[in-house]
DNA sequence: TATGAATGAGTCTTCATTCAT
DNA sequence: AATGAATGAAGACTCATTCAT
């Protein structure tokens, strides 16, 4: 069997993004691969997590990149990012969820460099007078990486059809949940 | 100093919501007693685990009675269960992200016992044609628990004034992040 | 070094049996392992105890059949018991010594099995008319494994060659200290 | 309810000599008192064993004078130390086991002075050509307060009544259990 | 003197990690 | 690459001990 070193990553994401206390062990069979493999090619449970951190920001750039964030209408560029962030929302959980990325400088900075790209989409909505002002940028991205994460868990325990979670996440930042004024 | 078992619960429940790694050690220092002390009155980290779980759905049955989510008006029902709930709203995010309670029946009922009554909020939103048909009760109550841990996240961080915090999920739930639904 | 489990059990009934106290840092240091390895085999203090008196059990069994102590003239019947019992003593002072042992149903049925053919055999001899009716077989069965306890200590202690332990406990068994009696 | 330091110290022996890793909290228990009183009047675990074996040796030489082993017939000596030592079987049978003891140096002393004592007496017996030559006194001392040891603990479980114990001791010791030649 | 709370110290237990096969 | 053994390091847990009531 060979080793698809995205495809471990993916796994181990999936599973810590659930339980952070997951051992090593756990990590390994939920991959489908030997403790002692997945020792080879992270030395480390540190170097796992880093690891983790990286993929998951540069897989967050590339999406923020397809998305066109920085052109165009913002809610469209909302609806963009948002429909290319939900492959990846298994890394996006793991990066809102673990603070053990606190302690690792490159991780940091590179996830400082996501949330700014995306801070700046709301500002950028603000300011065209689309997105609302009494809700801050920063919370704005917190909120939404928080429900990313949260319909990436349903979708993982089954409440939650994988094709309905974009425009979930979608129509709840979007539009909320009233059907009134529109 | 005299133990305060509520109060070092609620340390407990913030910190463990944030880094479930945390070690007992880590939790005591942050309730100002001793490991030694903790141990005592929570045998064991499954009794804290358990006990953290029990208390949490007691605060938010209370909440939820408090707010009368039964009653009135669907949306200022919303606006008085999220303004209730945020006092407690460390513990919802230890309940919504604390995955080993699911080994813990009596937790597991109580949680599906206040999961039912939010839900069935939200059932009544709908059937009164005031929230939309396309937000399954499920994901809003998902959305809501994961928008109130966020918002208690960033309290805690210093991201966001605690007088805030009720404000900023009631208007994202309710009206969604667009200027134009006003 | 490989592990060698009986010999582990060996050196761990030798010091139990001398120091109930003996922590298992203890030991492992005793069976020359660690403490982590001695984990691995036996999950924990208990487990450890209870393969220490099964193996004990097991090990008298296989002596007492050995020494046919069913078999013959009584006089000679303890002899061979002895005989035989010797190089497993370290076991029986174990498992003489051990109360934790009461807790272990499997043990102590063992044990009782152990302790009736030795009795069996005792009361065969006064049945004979070969052993004294005033000393009951319970006591007679006391007195032997603490006497064989007692020999197996000396020569752990160095106050004893291990070749004289038998013939020790067998002429004091069978004929007491006085020299008239010859 | 008064304060009785001998009796206190003989239910800690009798417990201690049984289960050696018996907590504080199970001693004072035994013995009918607070953790609390005895910690006042034994500050610390190690100042209870060094009491409890000074006072069992301090009985021990107090009955091996009343015995007056050192005078008259060997024989009827060791019936004498067997028939005083008795209703302190239970510190002798402490003292025996007790190998913490190992560490306190006037503990020590008293002990291989008690020990002495009754060598000397198995010696004599020998030089008046009474006992046998070919069992060392050394081991007829360590087999004798095996045997009193076991007794003491077969009269505690009930498996042999208080007023036979010191016959019994005394038969196996000295005319040992064939019905034979006597 | 008894009781219950609090804690430092030390033991028990687990886990990440390495190594040999 | 997989497996099982071995272990250091770290966390969980218990207990002796002190203190306040």
């Amino acid at each position: 069997m060979s080793f698809d070193r995205e495809q471990v990553l993916r796994d181990a994401a999936a599973l810590l993004s659930r339980r952070a206390t997951a051992s090593m062990d756990e990590i390994a069979k939920a991959a489908g691969i030997s403790r002692a493999t997945l020792h080879r090619h992270f030395p480390g449970r540190d170097a796992l997590v880093r690891a983790l951190g990286l993929l998951g920001i540069a897989q967050m750039d590339e999406r923020l990149d397809a998305a066109r964030i920085e052109e165009g209408d913002p809610v469209e560029a909302v609806r963009r990012l948002i429909d290319e962030a939900m492959p990846v929302s298994g890394f996006l959980a793991f990066l809102y969820g673990e603070n053990q990325l606190y302690d690792m400088p490159e991780v940091n900075e590179g996830w400082a460099r996501v949330d700014e790209r995306v801070s700046a989409l709301f500002r950028r909505g603000q300011e065209q007078g689309l997105f609302r002002y009494d809700l801050a940028p920063t919370w704005l991205g917190e909120a939404l990486y928080a429900l990313i994460a949260a319909s990436a868990w349903c979708v993982q325990d089954g409440r939650m059809a994988r094709n309905d979670s974009a425009r979930m996440v979608s129509e709840l930042m979007l539009g909320g949940m009233l059907r009134s004024a529109s």
